[in-house]
RNA sequence: CGGGAUGUAGCGCAGUCUGGUAGCGUACCUGCUUCGGGAGUAGGGGGUCGGAGGUUCAAAUCCUCUCAUCCCGACCA
């Protein structure tokens, strides 16, 4: 492509608006612009990116047996309303209705559509497992859309499907997804972690995130350096208390005045104790009621893991109203002993001795508290938020890292969430009929090259990794209005393009500084430089974008390198 | 949804407090000079000051409403 006809709008300046380093970079090197909040148009260049990553992905899922399909974007509401989905997603579905006044919504994800195609055409064992996917706009409509391309209301995913006669065989398309993905996200030349995840309002029971580790993400990843156990922060596991041996002498339970001492850090201070003597008592909110979980006073209550050992469809923590409004529920100084709500304790608990609990009344505590003499326990489970240096759970020596992280890919196990529901059934050897299994697989593609800004670019501009590069190569003329100059580019821009090199000729009357700052903000791996001095020497200047080294080398004899140079970037 | 901020030329901003002919930088067009890291110079085009209503002799500026965008939080994944 010559640069003059290509519509590649430049900025110099920063808009406004964007906050993180791959919103500003992609708006100056005119990849996107913004339409609506959350909402982006894609110019030539990011367009060009989107389509490397989709490519890529492509080219992985095929290689799995994935088969492509293109689903609508507008889908009936029954079809949700059958996978009760319709209700429980919330404003995040963006709803419309057509001229007849029938519901419909733009498609945040397909396992509705998927499912319906499915269970209408395959009935048999035989027919089973299938992987289809496809790469679609999807749209969610967030509260708060940021970071540009990289949260946006409308944006570019490809979402997978499979369906599988059993929970084994979908394990085998779930660990192929997953080496799959690590293909894709290794060819993006993204430094990423295969993390666990929860499964959110997806559902399922299963399910790992892909995580690029940037500083703007907006997971926290806590993951152990010795055995590479990785998990998203919020069910990352905390391992287990050792035993301990009980005092010979427990303390007897006693009730001391706090006044105004609410806090961990208040009663700790007070009663001059360590914060880990001290049992946080946090009262939370699902369906059936309230309900209280225990932590030390030095630990933070995970209401992920809480959920998921209750099992409730939703839990967040109480407010301070609601909790005023239970009897015997005083703020500040909430505790176990003879609380009338379901408790559910930290496992750091049963290790616990003479420990300090609200004493369920106003401006007092309790010291010398017992686990069983004292209060009884619905159910000991990992109930706390993990922390840095804290030990991992899954070997010896190994102690938590957190970073933060930007999902870019997910995968989930769904189980028959959906066949049950939707009755995609099939027939078994025996002529049993029985619920698909399903896996769900999704990847953020602007998401994606976005994220790969963020881990690749200095003070000059994006440095594309070579796969996701829209050009390969860019020819950068000192003066293209030279003849010889001119000549040399064409020679080397056509002998590119002859052997497969996708390059950007800049062929612009712009003055070479301005050629170079766009070449820098756009991100072209490779600069060739090419001037009359430097020419009537037999030599041009060779570039890389992401060292900024440049060396002269003898043309023609160049070209034929150039290859070879690309593959050791 | 709660808190905060901002809308003035394509982009970045000043002017608003204290009402009186709409400005700067950059980008764009033309001429001349320049030409290996965002040139210099002279000239030029481009604005319903987000929108509606109000106060006033007079509103970018004051008042009311409204729309949009961004930030923090909650939410989502």
């Amino acid at each position: 492509m010559h640069f003059s006809k290509l519509f590649i709008p430049t900025l110099k300046e920063s808009p406004a608006d964007a906050e993180v380093i791959s919103h500003k970079l992609m708006v100056r090197a005119g990849m996107i612009r913004q339409l609506a909040s959350g909402i982006y148009s894609i110019l030539p260049l990011g367009l060009r990116v989107l389509r490397k990553v989709e490519q890529i992905i492509r080219e992985e899922m095929n290689q799995i047996g994935g088969q492509e399909v293109f689903l609508p974007s507008i889908q009936p509401a029954e079809l949700w309303m059958e996978s009760k989905r319709w209700d429980f997603y919330g404003k995040e579905l963006l709803r419309i209705k057509d001229r007849h006044n029938r519901e419909f919504c733009y498609g945040p994800t397909h396992e509705e559509v998927i499912t319906d195609i499915v269970r209408r055409e395959i009935k048999s064992y035989r027919q089973l497992p299938v992987i289809l996917y496809q790469i679609q706009t999807k749209f969610r409509d967030e509260v708060r859309p940021r970071f540009g391309i990289m949260r946006g209301r409308e944006f570019m995913m490809k979402d997978a499907y499979s369906f599988h006669a059993d929970e084994e065989d979908t394990r085998h398309t779930y660990s192929q997804m997953a080496k799959a993905y690590s293909n894709i996200f290794k060819r993006c030349g993204l430094d990423f972690k295969q993390v666990q995840a929860d499964s959110g309002t997806i559902g399922g029971s299963f399910s790992h995130e892909f995580a690029v580790l940037a500083d703007s993400g907006e997971d926290d990843i806590g993951f152990c350096e010795s055995c590479g156990y990785a998990s998203n922060l919020e069910l990352a596991g905390s391992k287990p208390p050792a035993a301990s041996t009980p005092p010979a002498a427990p303390q007897d339970l006693k009730e001391v005045e706090t006044p105004g001492k609410k806090s961990v850090e208040e009663v700790a201070g007070f009663l001059n104790l360590p914060a880990r003597q001290i049992v946080k008592t946090i009262i939370l909110e699902n369906e059936n009621g309230l309900v209280a979980g225990l932590v030390r006073g030095d630990h933070e209550i995970n209401p992920v893991k809480l959920k998921n050992l209750i099992g409730c469809e939703w839990l967040l923590p109480a407010g301070e109203e609601a909790i005023s409004r239970h009897p015997g529920l005083h703020c500040g100084y909430v505790g176990p002993v003879g609380l009338d709500l379901p408790v559910y304790a930290d496992h750091e608990i049963f290790a616990l001795h003479d420990f300090v609990t609200g004493a369920n009344k106003p401006s007092a505590h309790f010291t010398g508290v017992q686990v069983e003499r004292d209060f009884k326990v619905k159910q000991f489970g990992d109930l706390r938020t993990v922390k840095v240096g804290d030990p991992c759970p899954h070997c010896e020596e190994g102690k938590y890292q957190v970073k933060r992280g930007i999902e870019v890919g997910h995968i989930f196990i769904l189980g028959t969430k959906y066949s049950s529901l939707m009755k995609a059934v099939y027939l078994d050897q025996q002529g049993k009929e029985s619920a698909m299994v399903m896996g769900c697989y999704g990847i953020g593609v602007g998401r994606t090259a976005a994220a790969a800004i963020e881990q690749n670019h200095d003070d000059r501009g994006i440095v594309w990794p070579l796969n996701l590069a829209p050009f390969q190569v860019i020819i950068i003329p000192v003066n293209y209005s030279d003849d010889e100059v001119k000549n040399a580019c064409d020679t080397i821009y056509d002998r590119l393009q002859e052997i497969g090199i996708d390059s950007l000729l800049d062929d612009r009357a712009d003055r070479l500084g301005v050629k170079l700052k766009d070449a820098d903000l756009i991100g072209i791996p490779l600069q060739i430089i090419i001037g009359p001095k430097n020419l009537s020497a037999g030599q041009i200047e060779i570039k890389i974008r992401k060292t900024n080294e440049s060396e002269l080398r003898p043309y023609p004899q160049v070209i034929e390198d150039i290859p070879g140079i690309l593959k050791g970037l």
